[in-house]
DNA sequence: CGGACCCTTGATTCAGATCAACGAATGTGG
DNA sequence: CCACATTCGTTGATCTGAATCAAGGGTCCG
């Protein structure tokens, strides 16, 4: 069945937000909520109808698989985050969980029906890919330039930045949703730098490793300044 | 004044197309015309009230300027593109002419007014938009992997596409509307290796350069062939 | 004519890729 | 509960593609 939206938490960070209760009950009625386990894909490439989805909570990963199988990952979705390619015949990109997650789908035709009926949802989408684009690009500016230790610096603060409630200010402790591999696909870097590098940050006493996959800042300050270097 | 919209070479492919013709020339009223040549900045980052614009003939660069004055391009617009980020309170690229350049203008309050009056530029500007955000992903693709060879390649396929007039199949020939330097920021690289790829691609028998900016496909399935590999 | 860009080409260096091996964690089935 | 396989992460040695450093030529424009 649907979600209770009213126990949404992101309820009000959605593209649905921009609707009333009542409109969004509507709306709740056409989709259902789906639960992913780590690797597990939503959506894949290629797939005619494409669907759509707002991101409830976890983290998902949308690549692009390459003909000799490498992957590479374009963008990460946060809670709140829309997935779909919605006015297109078929999938471009395969969309996957990177760990637990729970999501409020709908089809591809529902949901352009909505936008049809309702016109703040589309200006609310129209928003929320808005900033999908400038995400996009920060992440472009991210990968594209700079030496291996600015790009994992740079991946560092955006995901302490996803991680923390607070908007602005990075939360100080967080867990890698991503593997040392996808951060490599993700930056353009191989496995092993990625590795040796976050070893480097550990011994500079830049971050600190606790557990498989958390991380605490110890010096955010430094970090970012690493990010931004253009030759570090 | 207001472009002439019955004359307007973009008129069936900006986002303005989905406006009835009485509509068209209400909005045509809000905004102006205005013409670039190389070089010359249309918004510049930081300021604050942004603006945007369709453009209706030339080409733009959308970039961002680092610390150090070095320049990274994270997008390039083509004929019937949209620029501007509403919902912003400042502006984060520069978007500057790469060549002559002649768009419709609007203030942003003036667009939001008219994106509340019409639901229908809404809906096509969100179009739009998710258009955008895919070339920001292939771009990422681009720029992210691959040797310098296969980047090269893949920005030549894909500047042939947005140069032919049929949707799918690359022009045989184009201007570079983009200097080196500009298409060693955009892909990452630099200035010496753009220029000895192209050189080694001549050779090749790969291209022909036509005068200063020309560029003739003798090989357009080899050339994507190469943009594919994955280490080339 | 002089200056400012652009582009090209060559020599050298270096950051990160590649190749290789191993250890730790997780999961599976007997 | 333990052998085993698999995935993930670390570390070391070596190699290489592109960056960097350097120099020179072409073209446009005031």
């Amino acid at each position: 069945m649907t979600l209770a939206c009213a126990r949404c938490p992101v309820r009000d960070r959605a593209a649905c937000a921009a609707l009333s209760t009542a409109e969004r009950d509507d709306l709740a009625r056409a989709g259902r909520t789906r639960r992913l386990s780590r690797g597990e894909t939503l959506f894949a490439a290629g797939a005619p109808d494409p669907a759509c989805a707002t991101l409830i909570s976890g983290a998902l990963k949308v690549t692009q698989t390459r003909a000799d199988g490498s992957e590479r990952i374009l963008a990460l979705i946060h809670p709140a985050g829309f997935v779909g390619e919605l006015f297109q015949p078929f999938t471009h990109y395969d969309v996957v969980a990177l760990g637990p997650a729970e999501l409020c789908v709908f089809s591809g035709s529902q949901f352009e029906y909505a936008l049809a009926r309702f016109p703040a949802l589309t200006a609310a989408l129209l928003r929320r890919t808005q900033e999908d684009l400038y995400a996009s690009r920060a992440l472009l500016s991210l990968a594209g330039n700079g030496s291996a230790a600015a790009r994992i610096a740079g991946a560092i603060m955006s995901l302490a930045r996803a991680a923390s409630d607070s908007p602005c200010h990075p939360a100080r402790a967080l867990d890698l949703v991503l593997t040392r591999g996808e951060l490599a696909t993700m930056l353009g870097l191989t496995i092993e730098t990625v590795s040796r590098t976050i070893g480097r940050f550990e011994r500079d006493r830049l971050i600190r490793r606790t557990g498989r996959r958390g991380i605490e800042l110890l010096d955010p300050a430094r970090l970012s300044g690493l990010a931004e270097a253009i030759t570090a």
